[in-house]
DNA sequence: TATGAATGAGTCTTCATTCAT
DNA sequence: CATGAATGAAGACTCATTCAT
């Protein structure tokens, strides 16, 4: 058993680098961070580094399908099309996107400074990856329900998505110096889930005396 | 007169290296920008850039003290404490904030990357020069709209601002690449704008037949 | 017999190896020459080259011993002794020595390279293998043949063996680059036999009319 | 007068860098040499080298045309063209580059290992940069002699400029080993010179009861 | 035999920094 | 002010070599 390194909870050294690099660079950013600690991380010398990923951009491009590209489709899985309920979507979709990160904290991070922000070390290796139509689809969902009636006429399609990860991401990006805040300090996967589902849905005004509102609002309460 | 760097109109080299290290930061991260990058910016040698800043890191205090931290400050002009009225405060801000981003394009990247996200180089600089209970009274100042029923009660006090960032600022720090998606291209400042401030205010959710609502929206068309 | 590696016939992977090495060597030159390389060309992997030669510079020995000599003895062979006659000897030499090089063709490169130029990584191996008196004996033979009356006196024996070589191996150590030329396309190994024993015997100077000239080029023919 | 660094006699470092590199590269060869030792040979550090050039390749694209270049263009100035004279030619083809050779010793090992060698590092620059046309007068200009009975038929034209190369250069290329072996240590650049024109012209059969070989004798010595 | 994992030493290259001019 | 020359420290990558299996 001892042996047989694929054996399961086995982490083999490959994989561990792996996870230290993906942390590391979740942590300090990809270009502050070296092949020499990702291999100190692990006890191992950054000759191992290249042993297993043989270049810089290698390693990078294993993270991405290893572990980014995994956390996307899994993501997405719920997405079946653009006839989908708009709604109903995006609540599974907020409460999927932050329950996942509890597992995988380097995501946040990652995605803000490596993907969406502009030099994002990581940006063209995803784009090239990612299905070219979903986010059509997207917003083909989101101006559905605008014409039937049930989505905020306003709000534009087309940065709806951007909107939910900046709710749903850049705390989460933030969170580690963010704990650091007294007053922040009990701020737990929960709280945010809600905030940001609320605030998605209803914004921050207040309409309770509102009948539609108030059903709204009950519907919520699950 | 000469001894005077900051004479208006007099754009010394001092002041184009500033420039040039805050548009260079922006575009490609801190820490893949060389002094050597930043000088040839400006066409002089990196010896320069150590004769204005000393060092690397004198030069990042330059760029938060005469770049950043005035952006903020006259961000915050607007809020005069916790007794204001949330919605009207907040409405006001996002404008200013996305306005003032059209003349410092470079501010957006920066402060998602290297200011709020985990590993950013200028963190601490920044924590240190906030004043440090302007959070706190922030969030008096959508309590106190809560307790008044103005606000909506389901919004996290605690996360509000975080949230107002995540939606105005992803998106402009993101903006240069999406700018190439050809869906994307006619955005402008207002379209954001516009977006954000109903997104905030009164979510995705449809809630037209609602009286209340009615009120809110005329309102909103100042 | 499984402990005779030599077998006849038995073409192992140490032989393998011996040849990838010699065949790489000369290709590209040792110093530019991974063991992982020579490993590659085999199939296997370069902790096998360990195995079997233990070190890198055990191979160069190894390739010395079991290539580089065995050519050079076979060459050698026809050379019995101060005494010979140099011009019968020069004319076998130079054939068997372009003809020996059609069946072993690293060995213009690696000797033009690593044997006889300056810096060579061969050189001190090869030296300390060669017969000491070996070329004090063909220059004896040389110096004979001028007091004799049978060979120019104008020659330098103790330049001749190295004219030799620079003449028949030089032309073959650049042949793979040479056949790239259009004009060279068709040049054979017996072009170059001719052309090197006709240049060395009697020079590019026509000298026809001259009745011994004459008598000399009749016995040239064969 | 010492702040002028183009001063006849005063040689700045990025030339001594070039001598050191060519001296180096010349004596262990362009492999086997790294950055730090021609760096060390001129009492400065490795980054000195790639403040100069750059980059090691840029470094060879340097000694290519400010050291190789420039003897190969002097040494062909001789050459007028197709209808020269190749006897003539040739004498004094040869003492020209035996004689460049005693200021540029480390052209010939160069030269030998690292252009005209199969693997050679310079080829192909040295390729790119020789008139695509010379060889083809050069050939040209033999045949010529031979049609006019100057020049022996039996010669190969498009081998005697390579066989010129082998007699010459080769073994100047082994000289500073050469000259280790006690019998050889006399040999200077005029016994080279003497010995490689004649065996070039006459070659080693004696031949002088002929008159006119007798004639030929007369007119070489000067 | 044969391999995969691991390493230490070394190489090229980059870069912030210094300093004399 | 401004530069060119110089450096030390560090980073990515390579490679011969070792060793347990």
């Amino acid at each position: 058993m001892s042996g047989h390194p694929s054996a399961k909870g086995e982490d083999n050294t490959r994989e561990q680098l792996l996870d230290a690099a993906t942390a590391l660079f979740a942590e300090n950013g990809i270009a502050a961070t070296t092949i020499a600690q990702i291999a100190a991380h692990v006890g191992v010398t950054s000759a191992m580094v290249h042993y297993y990923f043989k270049t810089r951009d290698h390693l990078l491009d294993s993270i991405v399908e290893e572990r980014i590209m995994r956390f996307d489709t899994r993501l997405w899985e719920l997405f079946t099309g653009s006839e989908m309920d708009p709604i109903a979507f995006i609540k599974a979709f907020v409460a999927r996107l932050i329950e996942g990160c509890e597992t995988m904290p380097w995501l946040p991070p990652l995605w803000i400074r490596e993907i969406v922000n502009e030099g994002g070390l990581l940006r063209e290796k995803i784009m090239q990856r990612i299905p070219i139509d979903r986010q059509e689809k997207f917003r083909d969902c989101i101006a559905g329900g605008q014409k039937r009636g049930e989505v905020n006429r306003d709000i534009d399609p087309r940065l709806l998505l951007m909107s939910i990860v900046g709710l749903a991401l850049l705390p989460l990006a933030a969170a580690k110096t963010w704990k650091r805040i007294p007053s922040l300090e009990g701020l737990g996967k929960d709280d945010l889930s809600r905030h940001v589902t609320e605030l998605l849905l209803n914004g921050i005004v207040f309409s309770s005396v509102d009948p539609v509102a108030d059903r709204k609002r009950q519907n919520r309460k699950k």
